[in-house]
DNA sequence: CGACTTAGAGTCAACTGGACCTTTAATAGA
DNA sequence: TCTATTAAAGGTCCAGTTGACTCTAAGTCG
């Protein structure tokens, strides 16, 4: 890379500085909640915005989100799925001066959020239906950011077993069937979800055991499989009515 | 983002340069080809490496990577599909310093290389398979971002309709057909590809014309349709061995 | 004309998916 | 104890899809 004799000599290389941002996604009470933050220091003081931070000297991208990952939410970054989402860099998207940001998804079970004393005291989850429909407004692209990661999480869900993430293990075929209801924002047929992932093999392994509901029939217990990629995929089509 | 004060006091951020690199294809004798330069200047001086360069002051990132394609490759940037791949930011990635690189995926049909007074002088068509297989070394860590743009082209086939961008127009289905057995490397059956292309809604439009071959059947030409996603999807399992 | 080649249409059985129904295993209340 | 209620789990049915395969169409070449 950087090799191009124009870009040598004709221009300099533009200085900037990397930021990695975070969208971590839960689902709490069958809806899909996002982790903002309320911002501390200028500019987009007191707004919300998505939780992140500059890279360090040294510091690998993945490195810094896994860090910023912790400090912004107590969770060790390593029992969250995190995955690189998209670059922003659009020169004029901080007016403090060119930063580019690495944009990361972050996938987890409703989490305990532990404030005191770390960097989340301002850290608080939102529906993401209330940004979407304008009722919280995020600073800088974060919006755009959000969409993004929430257009990714949805297109996860259909190809890879990511939903498994969302849930604490030991988890129902109903607790799944949830998350996909609440990222896709579509409710589906209890029984033909259920064919699908049974089928689906290393989706779910059943351990045997099974969890007493307030009402209704004991529902069986299963944990994460080991299987990655979903052949075929669940499709976002087959909701019901 | 960058909002958290142990970033801001604690640490003060990386400044770093940030460069785009590509990962053109084509195919070409129905192989997939990959566009690499020969390296001019230290290090890696003389080694083949994907092309690219630095961002400027005030260019967003997608300008960048539209630039640099043409500067590289004289074509149009606006013609070919471009869309970005991924962001590398390893520290030691780059042994002139940090230097973050944002990758992009081109595709396009069999291009003419304009060579002469451009940067593309040392550019060359190679087989991916040849990279693939060792006989092509890559400089930096351009051949896992090969590989990545890999496995996003042959993942974008089976869900968007961006294999018509390999074809010019206007093509024929068994054009179509070669350009995902070659970037798939799997054959397929002539007659379901047909089926599954034609009742995808606004993948193809015939224009109603026909091509007259060297021998056999003259085959009905199409150009682009409106359609970017495919439903349902066209699976690399239905190969015919 | 007949052999050859490729395009393109058609057939068929197996499989898949959505809609819907039935049974099962628990609780709550009469 | 019996019944209603709830949600899990399993089954049925039919329409649509798919992979494998065959057959026809429309050209060229000798």
């Amino acid at each position: 890379m950087a090799t191009s004799k124009s870009a040598h000599r004709r221009r300099p290389p533009a200085s900037l500085t990397a930021a990695v941002d975070l969208v971590i996604f839960t689902v709490r009470d069958g809806r899909l909640h996002v982790l903002l933050i309320e911002r501390g220091n200028m500019p987009y003081r007191g707004e919300a915005a998505l939780p992140g931070g500059f890279v360090r000297d040294g510091e690998a991208l993945d490195a810094a989100a896994r860090r910023e990952l912790r400090e912004e939410t107590g969770v060790a970054g390593d029992t969250l799925h995190l995955e690189q989402l998209h670059a922003y860099g659009d020169p004029d998207r901080d007016p403090r001066g060119r930063i580019i940001s690495i944009a990361y998804l972050a996938l987890g079970p409703d989490l305990p959020m532990p404030q005191a004393g770390t960097d989340a005291s301002a850290a608080h989850w939102s529906p993401v239906s209330a940004v979407l429909e304008g009722q919280i407004t995020l600073a800088f692209d974060h919006e755009r950011i959000l969409r993004d990661g929430l257009e990714r999480a949805r297109s996860q869900l259909e190809h890879t077993t990511i939903a498994t993430a969302f849930c604490e293990e030991p988890f129902t075929i109903a607790d799944l069937r949830q998350i996909y209801e609440a990222v896709w924002g579509l409710p589906l047929d209890p029984s033909n979800f259920r064919r699908k992932v049974m089928k689906t093999e290393g989706f779910v392994i059943p351990i045997g055991e099974r969890r007493l509901p307030d009402v209704g029939r004991p529902a069986a217990l299963f944990r994460r499989g080991l299987a990655e990629t979903l052949t075929p995929p669940l499709t976002r089509s087959g909701s019901v009515g």
